[in-house]
DNA sequence: CTGAAAGCGCTTACAG
DNA sequence: CTGAAAGCGCTTACAG
């Protein structure tokens, strides 16, 4: 059942129809009832395609992340966000493609994929490590995109996007160890983008603090580098700083499996705010980035593709502002 | 740039250069070559919809999940399946549209809509809950579709799925408790059909136990439900299975903010194995449901699509083990 | 307010 | 192994 002989079962052409099913103003309301109760009828459902190919729309938008972290599933913030953002999509009628990007330079390809073969309208890229061609290839040809948490070099100035305060959160994790009396502390993370910021938040309010890499964002990673640190952090630091709460809730185990009392001893604060910071006991303090105000972000600049006003106007860019949400841990 | 002008300026049909692009292997290996070369060179995409409309097919396959579980991040299982489902399906070149369904029977519309708007070769409906009319509806279309966690009634067995054997699974966890050597033991769960059939197992240890309600999934109900019952639990109870995870992480937390030793005065046994049952203390004791073994098995049924073997052939279904974790709740 | 023409960018037969 | 024709199912101008 296309288009044409539905047209024909109600005796009118199909461009009538055409019109109707999309609520254009120039249909008699009598002729739009018509068509609307007979498509329902006859079950008529468009095909999506054919009219992709001649309107140049798809209704359709690319959720992009960073795939090595899923795979893996080191990030449940970035998982939350995504599921965040394809609700708030949903509610404006777009559906989502969901899919992984390399954050080396092969990740240009993965990006601009999507986009370039017209299976979406537009892409959103989640994460701090995009590659920089990436976003210029997309700026190039002029494609609608918005990167989510980019990395924050200056020229990503240049590019639409929603970031969030990394300096302001890293203050604030400095400071609630610092107002709960700690004197001595440490800052453990993985060597990735993000962290250098929230350090530069940090150093606010720390002169000196301790360092410990982590080889990665895994909750077992963080677990033993700390168990392996534990005697040496005894008496030696009292407040800690993780990078991320899956890494911190890592740490926290650590600690209290050792028998060092957590706040007491060692004050520990994390970064993200995902659910799981509530089941640890004590409850893991941390610092909130505001998932749902990102992702109605991403819901309002939608607004911005049809108008394809990608031209002189100023870059559409959104700063949001993290808080510290206290539980037991500091 | 469109295949047109690409084949215009190597100076051949675009006929050729669909058959060189698309790897037919009518072409000559040299004409092949200089295609290849000159496309990626002139930076050629080829034009998704108009490659769909003129094959009817699309590359891309939906993902649907239960929705009003994942507005309110219910279900970390859910969401973690999906990613595996996706990653494998990205594995072998299909691109993936999440969304959501309801789960009444609005929900119809919301899973063949895809398919029926030729958005997607295929669907994988994800739930226990899926409304029967949709998939009596694909069926009749004869759309490709696959039930991954369906519902367990018998008019299931009509239908492709791939299905993890839940009376197993509460048995596990029955026999769990049993060999532990709990004599009174308890049942907490929401109103939901998979935990009917957990529990089929689960008597076949027990015969005789207690049944807690819960009216939703959120680690808070749990907690507060069991925070409540505590003084009611101590001493009458010595084990407690609970229906997903994060609600026994809220049992279990209620019962040890009350003073409640775990596993000593009660033993508690979950369900799912997400990431954060490593996350407690003691860390939770469940029953694992072999995500990336579905996630294999949806890869596999992939190969179904193209044969459109719908037909007479036996349905496609596959059964998956569960299994016991033991950590330290139990 | 409605319709006939042309075209979106591919692929599927069908010839050669 | 290569090409000319026809068509996939819509929408976008353009007439009336």
């Amino acid at each position: 059942m296309n288009i044409r002989t539905l047209a024909k079962t109600i005796g009118m052409s199909h461009m009538t129809v055409s019109r109707a099913l999309n609520g254009s103003p120039n249909v008699a309301p009598a002729t739009r009832e018509r068509v609307l109760a007979l498509a329902r009828e006859l079950g008529y459902e468009i095909h999506g395609p054919a009219k992709v190919l001649a309107s140049g729309k798809t209704a359709t938008i690319g959720i992009l992340y960073p795939f090595h972290k899923m795979r893996e599933i080191e990030s449940w913030y970035t998982s939350q966000l995504m599921h965040d953002i394809r609700v708030a999509l949903d509610q404006k009628s777009f559906d989502s493609i969901i899919a992984g990007y390399d954050t080396d330079t092969k990740g240009v390809q993965d990006i601009a994929r999507l986009i370039f073969q017209r299976k979406v309208d537009a892409v959103v890229v989640i994460g701090y490590e995009v590659p920089r061609d990436a976003l210029e290839t997309l700026a190039q040809r002029n494609a609608s995109y918005l990167c989510v948490n980019p990395p924050l070099e200056s020229w990503i100035d240049t590019h639409p996007r929603v970031v969030i305060d990394q300096e302001l959160g890293g203050e604030l994790a400095g400071r609630a160890l610092k107002d709960r009396g700690c004197v001595r502390v440490a800052v453990m993370h993985e060597d990735a983008p993000q962290f250098s910021h929230r350090l530069v938040g940090f150093r606010r309010i720390w002169d000196s603090y301790e360092t410990i890499g982590l080889s990665n964002g895994h909750y077992e990673t963080a677990y033993e580098t700390t168990q392996n640190l534990v005697n040496s952090f005894r008496g030696s630091i009292d407040g800690l700083f993780v990078g991320s709460d899956v890494s911190a809730l890592g740490a926290l185990n650590a600690f209290q499996d050792a028998g060092v009392h957590v706040p007491e001893e060692v004050a520990i604060v994390g970064y993200d705010d995902i659910d799981s910071c509530a089941y640890s006991r004590p409850a893991l303090t941390t610092v909130h980035q505001p998932r749902i105000r990102v992702a109605e972000c991403v819901a309002d600049w939608t607004q911005t593709i049809s108008s394809g006003s990608s031209s002189s106007d100023s870059i559409w860019a959104e700063s949001l502002t993290p808080w510290l949400v206290e539980r037991g841990t500091c």
